[in-house]
RNA sequence: GCGCGAUUAGCUCAGUGGUAGAGCAUUCCCUUGACAUGGGAAAGGCCGAAGGUUCGAUCCCUUCAUCGCGCACCA
């Protein structure tokens, strides 16, 4: 047998056809829980270790917009790692793959690829556009459905979800409806987020914050200055606002006051408006609701005093002033400038005129970015959906399963507070409860073609109004169906439904939600509720494993919405990991030139050592650190699995020893030996064979080792099994056991004798064969080889799995087995 | 502004209320019959700073410094 086995661990001559043996036996599906239990249960009649509970980790169905990167190998080595794990523990394991449309950040990959086509998202008819992304998202995700099977992925590909299966996109309407019913999502024309280059609305949560420097402006409004950066918007003013009691300016409350703009003199009226600091600036703002959130809410409280919003900028981002000054050659001046170029424009008119006090070009403030483009929000105000998030579902009509009338907020936290949700680590909880409490109303609608349309029907009496444009007329740019900025001032009644109403003239919203509207339901609607076989045994799941990264983004919104809907929490562990950096601490990015390919060093180094150079060195929820370096020290850990498997497979001996017999025939000891105690030990042993008091050390020190082992993945604490499996494995079996047994095999040591290095060759012949007279101590070091051999195997194989496949499928079983499916030996 | 982390060997990171750990890198030795993708040895650290609690602190507490991250309606 030894001829056979090359001294080179080869891992792509053996993972494909490994993972085909797995796919094709049904190990992956829950029900090989079944096997397993019965096998173990034929050893040991008590098995305490083993269960059949379910086990059920939903996997964060990765983004069908590219191939999967490092982050992603990273994440399925976790999962996979609780999932083999737990599968070998004899649980009912269902680990669900699935694939994320993701509506927004697919759509702007998409944007790009037409753009260096040469084409325009705007410009192409709705459902030809659709089309084309679906057959793009269904090309990468078949590629990912391959990557995931290299990686090892041991999920259930029987049950595998796309997040725009027609049965998941019928929950997600049943939930909306439910909301609206609930009265826990309204429709409202308010300020949003604007990306003007992707002309969209985005949530709080996509936009991001950066500071900047931009020059503080000093402008004069008649009797008073006010500060602002934003001189562009000044047009939109409706009013000036003070602190209350601000002593300079509190005669002037309530009054109007005539100003001389760049468009001419005007009268503005001053408010009076705790939100003012007296302390910043000159203690005075100007108040532009169309432009800016605050001014919006200011102008909500003051809706009776003060005039509406005055939009002046465009969704482009370019001033529009002509419709509402269409003779006034000041606004022509500006109309149609970008935002920027306005400000500078007016600044230079505004000093040349005198209406500029000052500049503070030494200020720093942040703003609002759209975190993919970086291109600053232009704050808009449009009817959108929303969810309402910290007031109770409304009185009256309220249907849902949220009991007492609590906010979906509330329900979330008090499932954490209360620790029906673990999150892992615990810092996060502190993350996510600040998070929860500046909690505001989340917009679900987006203004972009790939998503799920939102199944709500507005009917109106009015036609539409058109966009309003330029004055040459709209460039052409907009696709009605695609922007629902027309539709507001028409809707007079909404029906919300996957189909239009009876009657004449309804017209469906024409935006699509917000996709983690729709993946915040991802753990329910994959397992069939509220009817489905699956989530009346796996829901609530256990382990929810994304990267802290999408805490907010997705956890938070599937604790509410799972709530919510099924009225029971949809896991009961958050296991957060972190991003995967270079060697450097980078994040790694194209434009770097740092990343790392998984799926192109499994090749080089087997997917083995990737896996475990990803899980090990790095705590729960820390960034892990990756280099090619890392991952060649792992393959060279897999080599030594190899190697010290070949030699321990070399030196049992067929006619006397034949492992599964010596295996299942300890293992039943035990079952006798510990029956009651609950305890299994691997110290037992059959009557042929005779330990010393140094052979129980080892075996001791083994099931001390596997228990250390257990405690650590019971824990989560997977780069602590992996350290010490790795030690194991290397410096105590391979370094110090393996040498110790040597000349014990050679049938010539008695029993006991500390091993000696075989100096002298020509004195210590080899003994292949057997020597009668150390038979039975040889055959004790087989034992003890292969005993340490098979439990090391076991455990690592949820860390290594292809290897110690590999590996086990040399051993020559009389029943042949399958690792993958083996019972977890403590 | 509010919040959360980090600071340990040259590098990347673990870890513990009681003489400080790994991998990689470095130096030296070993072509030994499982493995050179190997083996043996060595060197390397006031565990960010200052206080406090304690018989004892790298670990617990406070403050500070530096770095990172998250949240945020400061015009």
């Amino acid at each position: 047998m030894s001829k056979e086995i090359p001294k080179q661990y080869n891992a792509s001559e053996h993972e494909d056809s490994i993972y085909k043996m797995w796919e094709a036996s049904g190990a992956f599906t829950p029900e090989a829980a079944k096997s397993i239990g019965r096998i173990a249960k034929s050893r040991n009649p008590k098995p305490s270790a083993l269960s059949s509970k379910p086990f059920c980790i939903i996997m964060p169905p990765p983004n069908a917009n590219g191939a999967l990167h490092i982050g992603h190998a990273f994440e399925v080595a976790l999962h996979d790692l609780l999932v083999r794990y737990h599968r070998m523990r004899g649980d009912k394991t269902l680990w669900l793959p699935g694939a994320d449309h993701a509506g927004f950040e697919t759509q702007v990959v998409y944007d790009k690829k037409l753009e260096k086509e040469g084409r325009n998202r705007f410009k192409i008819p709705r459902e030809e556009l659709w089309q084309e992304i679906w057959n793009f998202t269904q090309e990468n995700k078949k590629t990912m459905e391959g990557q995931l099977r290299k990686l090892g992925a041991s999920c259930d590909w029987s049950r595998e979800k796309f997040t725009l299966d027609p049965d998941i996109i019928k929950t997600v309407y049943a939930t909306f409806n439910q909301l609206y019913v609930d009265g826990l999502v309204y429709r409202d024309n308010r300020i949003v987020n604007w990306c003007t280059k992707h002309q969209t609305t985005l949530s709080d949560l996509e936009i991001k914050h950066v500071e900047r420097k931009d020059p503080l402006y000093y402008i004069k409004y008649g009797p008073v200055t006010l500060a602002t950066v934003r001189l562009e918007t000044k047009f939109g003013d409706t009013a000036v606002a003070v602190h209350p009691k601000d002593k300079r300016y509190k005669n002037l409350i309530g009054k109007e006051i005539e100003i001389k703009t760049l468009l001419g003199l005007t009268k503005i009226k001053v408010i009076g408006d705790k939100a003012v600091d007296p302390e910043f600036g000159t203690g005075a703002v100007k108040v532009t609701p169309a432009h800016d959130p605050n001014d919006f809410e200011m102008w909500k409280r003051h809706e009776q005093e003060i005039p509406g919003p005055k939009s002046v900028i465009d969704q482009y981002g370019r001033m529009e002033l002509v419709s509402r000054w269409p003779d006034n050659p000041a606004a022509k001046k500006y109309h149609g400038m970008k935002v920027l170029e306005a400000r500078n424009a007016m600044e230079k008119d505004m000093q040349e005129q005198g209406l500029m006090n000052k500049i503070d070009s030494e200020y720093v403030h942040s703003v609002a970015t759209c975190y993919k483009c970086g291109n600053i929000v232009e704050p808009r105000i449009l009817p959108q959906w929303y969810v309402r998030m910290t007031a109770p579902p409304s009185a009256g009509n309220h249907k849902s399963q949220i009991t007492n009338h609590k906010s979906l907020r509330d329900i979330a936290v008090e499932a954490v507070r209360k620790g029906e949700i673990k999150i892992i680590p615990k810092r996060f909880e502190k993350i996510f409860m600040h998070w929860m409490k500046n909690l505001r109303d989340w917009n679900i609608s987006r203004q972009i073609v790939w998503g799920i349309r939102i199944p709500a029907w507005y009917r109106s009496t009015v036609p539409p109004l058109r966009v309003r444009g330029s004055e040459e007329g709209l460039r052409d740019v907009h696709n009605p169906p695609q922007s629902s900025h027309a539709f507001w001032e028409g809707e007079t009644e909404i029906y919300v439904g996957a189909k239009p109403p009876k009657g004449e003239g309804w017209i469906q919203d024409p935006d699509v939600f917000d996709t983690w509207f729709s993946s915040g339901q991802w753990p329910f609607a994959t397992l069939g509720y509220p009817h489905g076989k699956d989530f009346k045994e796996f829901y609530p799941t256990d382990v929810m494993g994304p990267a802290y990264e999408i805490l907010f983004f997705w956890v938070a919104r599937m604790i509410m919405l799972g709530l919510y809907r099924t009225g029971k929490i949809p896991f009961k562990t958050v296991f957060l990991h972190g991003l995967v950096r270079d060697k450097d601490r980078q994040k790694m990015s194209k434009s770097k030139g740092n990343v790392i390919d998984p799926l192109g060093v499994a090749d080089l180094y087997g997917t083995d050592a990737v896996r475990m150079a990803l899980v090990s060195g790095t705590a729960p929820g820390n960034d892990p650190t990756i280099s090619e370096e890392k991952i060649k020290g792992y393959r060279n850990f897999a080599n030594k699995i190899w190697n010290a498997s070949r030699f321990v497979l070399m030196n049992l001996d067929p006619l006397f020893v034949i492992p599964s017999e010596v295996e299942e025939s300890h293992m039943m000891k035990h079952g006798k030996r510990m029956a009651g105690q609950g305890v299994r030990s691997l110290t037992g042993v059959r009557d042929d064979i005779v330990l010393s008091a140094a052979d129980k050390k080892i075996l001791k020190e083994l099931e001390a080792m596997a228990k250390k082992v257990t405690r650590h993945l019971d824990k989560f604490e997977f780069h602590l099994a992996g350290e010490t499996l790795y030690h194991y494995f290397w410096h105590t079996f391979a370094d110090k056991i393996i040498e110790q047994m040597k000349p014990r095999l050679q049938g010539e040591t008695p029993p006991n004798l500390p091993s000696e290095r075989g100096g002298n060759e020509s004195l210590s012949p080899p003994a292949r064969g057997g020597v009668r007279g150390g038979g039975s101590d040889r055959l004790t070091a087989q034992y003890i080889l292969y005993t340490c051999l098979t439990t090391s195997l076991k455990l690592l194989h949820p860390f290594m799995p292809f290897v110690t496949e590999a590996v086990w499928q040399q051993l020559q079983h009389k029943k042949k087995t399958m690792l993958i499916t083996e019972s977890w030996p403590v």
